[in-house]
RNA sequence: GGCCCCUUCGUCUAGCGGUUAGGACGCGGCCCUUUCACGGCUGAAACACGGGUUCGAUUCCCGUAGGGGUCACCA
């Protein structure tokens, strides 16, 4: 049996975060032990009763860490079921990603891209793209071309072609007059001018900002002749409006609080406010996940869905769902102006892999119990609203580079080294199987794509051998002279493999009474030219005979040691 | 200022009335070790405050404080 908490209403939204409606779902095993235990009270603990409970705890756990199979999914199995048969229907959910193109796609804009995508993935519906251009001043090609880059690399695809608002500006003028004729909407002819003088009187009587319905109930005759006009949406003065918001709860406005919007400039072109309600009702959108700075906004779009919903039907309202703003390091939101970077800065600047950021903003406000790494599949299959926290939370670059790290240990070498090549202004073939076999050793190294570079570096500097400062302190005459023996002696190697070489060099070290470090950082020295690098007989190996000793000769200085 | 939202280690978070408050990043120590990493072990580190409700509150309710969002003929 679903748990159903609360009365669905007839719309289609779905209860599903009410954290004060009673526990329908209780046994009456349950119902019993609760009483027992308040009867009882805290003697019971002391039987053993709560550590039963520590005992199941430690069991999911370690199943989990063991690899077994997990008791999450069956968890998660029952909560496909609950949701479904709670209100969120599988194959009928239509999300929308609706950036504006007025700057790059930066990372708050690309979490709740994730966040609609995921849902959407989550529960077999449709994700959609829709490109709000209708501010023709501040919107650019580049900043679109930036955007559909961004996600295409963040590997959020979409199921239809994006729309373009700008283009559907007529539909959005015939509803607006649809709202006029039927008397949910009225012109109004107050002057930008005339608004800022009320409002700076509201200010002066510190009364909220709002307009004040001059122009809702006058007679069309008293419109003033050939003056240009702004089309309002009648707002409903009593009452107050409720949303179910899948992550923000139950969330009530007093409608005296909503003011007559503008929903039609005076040249007839549509606001935002009007122009997003009717893309959403048109392309079939089911929730509306965005940031929760367009909470507030619920309220106000609301009324056009109802006003429409009585006028021709087939308006239901959406269900909504705003999940909280990601925050700078400051505490405040992360915007273009302050502080926020394209996920193209993420990419190119600080060498970021694209499942390492999907991983990391998935997590940025979104929890399933203690698990950390998530892939693209998992994810699809964990996804929920309910792990959505209602605080908004703060970017850590420390934590994005970590888990960077992690995804570079495991990305395939192949891929990595076309990365670093293309950093690098690209390589030959040879060259790129050389940094590839390197990969291996670089890869544990690096926690993002420019110190991959970095550790490379050696591999194809060119003879005579840059030292850095350190390096050159263990070329040393003593230095030298143990690297002409090591020469010697690994000449006569006849397996170059990391284990032979291994096995004489450290022989070597115990003939001459000598620490292995001793000999080790002059080789590290004379083969990398600084005194960080993978393990050198991992250098000796990757670099093949020919090359190794060329770079030890280079530097050896024969001693003679009696 | 009005309205709305938020508050568990420095950060991301688990927790959905009884836990030695768990994990991860970061930080300290130890181990591994030829350097640097990786890896392993380990330590310090949190329930904003005050009232209720309850046998019992980190958890539920109400205040206070602090933080955030929003109030355009921008989106």
């Amino acid at each position: 049996m679903p748990r159903s908490r609360l009365k669905t209403p007839p719309s289609t939204t779905v209860p599903c975060r009410t954290p004060n409606a009673p526990k329908s779902g209780q046994t009456g095993h349950q119902n019993w032990t609760i009483a027992v235990r308040s009867a009882i009270g805290a003697a019971l603990q002391h039987l053993g009763w709560h550590q039963h409970l520590g005992a199941r705890q430690r069991y999911r756990l370690q199943s989990v860490r063991l690899g077994c199979r997990s008791p999450w999914t069956e968890l998660d199995r029952k909560q496909v079921v609950m949701a479904s048969s709670s209100g969120i229907e599988v194959g009928k959910v239509v999300t929308r990603f609706a950036p504006s193109p007025t700057g790059f796609l930066h990372i708050g804009g690309a979490r709740t891209a994730l966040f609609n995508w995921l849902f959407a993935r989550r529960y077999g519906g449709k994700a959609l793209l829709r490109i709000e251009d209708t501010d023709k001043k501040r919107s650019t090609q580049e900043a679109i071309d930036a955007i559909l880059d961004g996600l295409d690399w963040l590997g959020l695809d979409y199921d239809e072609k994006p729309t373009f608002q700008s283009s559907c500006a007529q539909r959005h003028a015939e509803v607006a007059n649809v709202l006029l004729e039927n008397g949910y909407a009225y012109r109004c002819y107050a002057t930008p001018e005339e608004l800022e003088e009320m409002r700076a009187e509201q200010r002066a009587a510190k009364l909220p900002l709002r307009y004040d319905g001059r122009w809702r109930d006058r007679d069309p005759s008293e419109a003033p002749a050939d003056a240009s006009f702004t089309v309002r949406v009648k707002t409903p003065v009593d009452g107050e409006t409720t949303i179910t918001d899948l992550v923000q709860g139950d969330v009530s406005v007093k409608n005296e609080e909503i003011d007559d919007y503008i929903i039609l400039r005076a040249d007839g072109t549509p606001t935002y406010m009007l122009a997003a309600v009717v893309d959403d009702h048109d392309m079939g959108c089911t929730h509306i996940i965005r940031g929760d700075d367009h909470l507030n906004n619920a309220f106000r779009q609301l009324p056009i869905y109802r006003a429409m919903d009585a006028i021709e039907g087939g308006w239901s309202d959406p269900t909504y769902a705003h999940i909280p703003l990601i925050h700078g390091s400051d505490g405040a939101k992360l915007s273009k102006r302050h502080g926020a970077l394209g996920v193209d800065a993420y990419r190119d600047e600080m060498g970021i892999l694209p499942e390492a950021l999907f991983n990391y903003l998935l997590r940025l406000g979104w929890a399933h119990g203690d698990t950390e790494e998530v892939s693209r599949a998992e994810a699809i299959e964990l996804f929920s609203l309910d792990g959505v926290g209602k605080s908004p939370s703060r970017f850590d670059i420390k934590k994005l580079e970590n888990l960077n790290g992690h995804y570079i240990r495991q990305a395939d070498d192949a891929r990595l080294a076309r990365l670093v090549a293309d950093m690098q202004g690209g390589k030959n073939e040879s060259e790129m199987d050389l940094l590839t076999r390197a990969m291996p050793l670089l890869k544990p190294r690096a926690k993002n794509i420019h110190e991959l570079v970095d550790g490379s570096g050696f591999i194809f500097a060119k003879m005579p051998l840059e030292m850095t400062e350190k390096a050159q302190k263990f070329l040393t005459d003593e230095g030298r002279g143990y690297l002409s023996l090591v020469s010697a002696r690994l000449a006569a190697e006849k397996n170059w493999t990391f284990d032979a070489l291994e096995a004489s060099t450290k022989s070597l070290a115990e003939e001459l009474g000598l620490g292995f470090g001793k000999i080790a950082q002059p080789m590290r020295a004379a083969l990398t030219g600084t005194t960080t690098s993978p393990g050198i007989f991992d250098v000796l190996v990757l670099f093949g005979r020919d090359e190794a000793l060329a770079r030890i000769d280079a530097q050896a200085v024969s001693v003679s040691l009696d």
